[in-house]
DNA sequence: GCCCAGGAGATGT
DNA sequence: ACATCTCATGGG
């Protein structure tokens, strides 16, 4: 049956958890479980998956095959397919992905969680036992000190001060159909938002799928495996132009190839 | 104690 | 446009 063959194609632990795109879905007994539209939502590895929304954020529906024969010409490319079968490049809210990059400036992986759901647990929606990501609303109505003994730390008013301005009618939904450059100048006039973190936003909460994020294991990999060295910024100019409009897919391959060792820089 | 973590803002040049 | 410093916080 197709949706079992196409459903096979998803890693939902190293989708959902391992890779880093996201810090707010839990794995235990249940499954892999988040908020999702304000449902809680229950998954397990194998199950069929029809709800059409469901699968366009888990994008199901894009042939990674295909992208992987875009770049057969790069060796660590290849590598880094072969290296991780089953990831898949969420399309999550644009606020949510928003959220959640500010909140991981500087910050390690295990951290960022634990805060995401700290702040979900005192400000989202709770539904089937689980925390929704709370909405720009309720954020903005938090204060900072409040955010700061959660553990958010300087990023505390920059999530308000953005949440704010989303509120005030950023037009957070509409820059999926914006160009990616436009786009990008326009996240980046929010606090807390440099060329990384709107990158993030693009690639996981817009349909940019041109958008490169370069961290520090980015960077370290352009260098190693492809010659490259400058500023974070040289490095995603280079990467855009390098890779083309599935570039951020690719990255996501890169990046935890690199991060895992399954490829050695 | 130091260094790092999926960086960004402010300041000075 | 580029370099440098600071910003919370927990873990190695």
């Amino acid at each position: 049956m197709k949706t079992q063959k196409t459903n096979a194609r998803i890693d939902l632990r190293l989708s959902l958890i391992d890779a880093a795109q996201c810090f707010h879905w839990v794995e235990t007994e249940r499954g892999f479980g988040a908020v999702l539209e304000g449902n809680g939502i229950w998954l397990k590895p194998g199950m069929e998956i029809v709800d059409a929304r469901l699968r366009r954020y888990l994008d199901l529906d894009r042939d990674y095959q295909a992208i992987a024969r875009e770049y057969e010409d790069i060796p660590a490319a290849q590598k880094a397919f072969t290296a991780c079968p089953g990831l898949r490049v969420l399309n999550q809210p644009p606020w949510e992905a928003l959220f959640s990059f500010i909140l991981s400036a500087n910050n390690n992986v295990v951290r960022i969680r634990s805060l995401v759901y700290a702040i979900s647990r005192a400000y989202g929606a709770e539904a089937d036992g689980l925390y929704g990501i709370p909405g720009p609303e309720a954020v903005a109505a938090a204060s900072e000190d409040a955010l700061r003994a959660l553990g958010a730390g300087y990023r505390a008013p920059y999530l308000i001060e953005t949440a704010r301005a989303v509120c005030e009618g950023f037009p957070l939904e509409s820059l999926r159909d914006l160009p990616y450059e436009e786009a990008h100048a326009r996240l980046t006039s929010l606090k807390g938002v440099g060329d990384k973190v709107a990158d993030c936003v693009l690639l996981f909460g817009c349909g940019h799928a041109e958008a490169f994020p370069v961290d520090v294991w980015v960077a370290r990999l352009l260098h190693n495996w492809f010659g490259q060295h400058g500023s974070r910024r040289q490095l995603g100019q280079w990467a855009r132009q390098r890779f083309g409009a599935h570039g951020g897919i690719l990255q996501q391959y890169l990046f935890h190839a690199a991060r895992t060792g399954a490829v050695t820089l």
